[in-house]
DNA sequence: TGCCAGGCCGGGT
DNA sequence: ACCCGGCATGGC
């Protein structure tokens, strides 16, 4: 069976299991980019009561975190921690944002992607995972993000190498499917959605993963 | 009750 | 080029 092959079953696998999750959760660009910020080694239900602090105060705009205080960003994201950090983190995206692309995500996604990531990167307080996530949830470009469970679960099973880098993962997702916005969503999603609800253990030995994932998976090897 | 969560940076080898 | 400590709250 080729890679190609294994990678769709197990995709559709997973869809059919959890049904589509129509990911990123945030009502606009800028929702989820701040989103993929705080979310950094973080749970996403912290994330939200974050979020929400910042919604209340009708801070969640560009213009807005741009000028606010620092000190004063980080005690209402508090709840998603590391809040000293990830205040000086968004500060920076911000700044980015408003001063290269005017505060206009269309400005920012208006080409393919390549450039912008690079700049992305540049900034920071954005790693891969971070800078992917924005191209991918935020500007609909075709990017593969990698995280923690995509590593864990995939090399638990053997398909990856543990100890690969995040391009070497992300290489063999893309060289093994279609470049396509929709299915590279939908696709991360599920595997966070299967990490969070039943492999979030880190024992190798966890043997919780849905059924129908499972089947696919001892199918092949 | 300790362990973990949708990483990343900076300093040290 | 790796390796590692630090960052921090909330849920189970």
């Amino acid at each position: 069976m080729q890679k190609r092959d294994i990678l769709l079953k197990i995709y559709n696998s997973l869809h059919d299991y959890f049904g589509p999750l129509n990911w990123w959760p945030g009502d606009t660009p800028f929702e989820v980019m701040v989103g993929a910020i705080l979310t950094q080694n973080t749970s996403w239900n912290n994330v939200e009561k974050a979020i929400n602090n910042l919604k209340k105060e009708n801070l969640l705009k560009p213009l807005k975190l741009y000028t606010i205080n620092q000190e004063e960003l980080a005690q209402l994201i508090k709840p998603s921690g590391y809040y000293n950090i990830k205040a000086r983190r968004l500060k920076n995206f911000v700044t980015f944002f408003i001063e290269d692309f005017e505060g206009s995500t269309e400005k920012m996604f208006s080409g393919d992607g390549g450039e912008l990531r690079k700049k992305l990167l540049n900034v920071n307080g954005i790693g891969p995972e971070t800078a992917d996530s924005v191209l991918l949830y935020a500007g609909r470009k075709p990017f593969f993000v990698v995280d923690a469970y995509t590593r864990r679960i995939f090399s638990r099973h053997k398909l990856i190498s543990k100890d690969s880098t995040y391009y070497e993962i992300q290489e063999f997702f893309i060289k093994n499917l279609d470049r396509d916005v929709k299915l590279f969503n939908e696709f991360h999603a599920q595997i966070v959605m299967l990490g969070k609800t039943i492999c979030t253990s880190r024992n190798p030995n966890c043997a919780k993963c849905p059924i129908a994932f499972l089947h696919v998976i001892y199918q092949m090897i």
